[in-house]
DNA sequence: CGCGGATTTGAATAGTATCAATACAGGTGG
DNA sequence: CCACCTGTATTGATACTATTCAAATCCGCG
């Protein structure tokens, strides 16, 4: 409406921003457009590695974070060195863990990332200031919490075969969210994941992992190419492996 | 203060509040006296046998409750009947999924347990109204969360011994919250599940469970008397056989 | 072309599950 | 009060799944 006037308090979303997947699906899209300026001025955006530590386990945390690109995992570890992929955040996914000094949890760039960081301080003012980013960030951690008890019937119960279709049925839905509602169509993709994360997030070993993966494609419910590359010509037929 | 004098819109807390736990700790420590009494208006206080279903798989939710006492068991359950505990909730814990027509869980009463019910609107309303709310909301979904991570860890990567361990460990802590600090004060409770709940919340079978119950009585680390009755005469020898 | 890391494949082993039998506790009725 | 019954838990023998250790293959890249 009034896009060429503004007022010293109260201007346009910031230039950065407004192509922004977080600033529409991510935590931004319940910020108010002077929350947004006062947050940009003090982002930052940058790019990690895949392989990069980004948090450590109880490493005290100054920043929080949105996902921009890639995938980013979150590991635990036990003393002697077993480890357990505990969550995966995709873009627009929020990074970190409000009220708590130190994470519990390690986050390292599973694929090159792209972040957009923040001072830990400023979001948790805007926290408390504004009801609608609480709101967002409880719905995050609500749907968080519903995957991860996913997982848990997948760690707990499932098969070495279903645990890897449930992986690979997984990965497919989120980068086609269509296909999560059309069971019909075809999804392709390139896995961000190497074997070794497949296995830390499934529980299993690398071994393992890889013979069931053979089993699914020479029960031709998946293609795969160049190590990386899936396709799943059906994925309800994936999905009757996956135990459900 | 003005404890003897209150107006018509700011009363004392209500009778029934008073020396509930869930006053405190719970989330009605977020409320205000106003929202208190107008909460408990419309609350209800129910008791449920062990092994009540309190809320079906995909069932609609009409109430949403605080924990009074008891112990209530969130599960997850496959088309084939195989079953996973992925969440165990106690006083003066909040049970409910907000902003969600229906429950991918199903929740049932453990032990005996006593509820304190709220129509599911009079909560939204004020989730709306109260920011203390939502932030009481966020900070146990959050720990929610970080419960189900390290369960995530103990079911993809530690042994059937160390499940057991970990799974008496955390009962023991949350029945003695003292323990958590003082590892060397023994402690003793009446475990609130069955072999085949401890099963269930481990992805083990019962006879697995049984096995390892024995090998840690064995071992002298726990005693266990009638089945149900555990003490735990030193906290840290416990904790060595959970791999941490 | 050849190197190094990632992945697949193979054979032997270990850890749980499964199936079956026994023991125990609490409650009921003779 | 005891014998019985039922549900729960323990113990034992065997089968099977996934791990471990080892070797071969594939892939990207200099």
């Amino acid at each position: 409406m009034s896009e060429d006037r503004k007022d010293i308090h109260n201007s346009d979303t910031p230039e950065l921003c407004r192509s922004c997947e977080a600033r529409h699906r991510g935590i931004c899209g319940a910020l108010s457009p002077d929350q947004l300026i006062t947050l940009n001025r003090v982002a930052n955006r940058k790019e990690f590695a895949a392989g990069t530590e980004l948090v450590g386990d109880s490493e005290e945390i100054h920043n929080y974070s949105n996902v921009l690109s890639g995938v980013v995992k979150l590991t635990k570890t036990m003393i002697d060195g077993r480890e357990q992929i505990v969550g995966l955040q995709f873009a627009p996914d929020f990074l970190g863990r409000p009220f708590h000094k130190e994470s519990h949890v390690s986050a390292e760039a599973a694929s090159n990332v792209n972040l957009c960081l923040f001072p830990k301080t400023t979001i948790e003012r805007m926290l408390n200031e504004s009801s609608n980013l609480k709101q967002k960030m409880l719905e995050q951690t609500l749907s968080e919490l519903d995957e991860a008890r996913e997982w848990m019937l997948t760690l707990g119960r499932k098969t070495a075969g279903e645990k890897v279709a449930s992986f690979v049925l997984m990965i497919a839905r989120h980068i086609d969210p269509e296909a999560e509602l059309d069971n019909s169509k075809p999804v392709s993709f390139d896995l961000p994941l190497t074997r070794a994360d497949m296995a830390d997030f499934l529980g299993l070993t690398i071994e393992t992992v890889s013979r069931q993966l053979t089993k699914l494609r020479k029960a031709g419910v998946v293609e795969i190419e160049h190590n990386r590359h899936f396709s799943i010509p059906d994925m309800e037929r994936l999905d009757r492996f996956s135990g459900s």
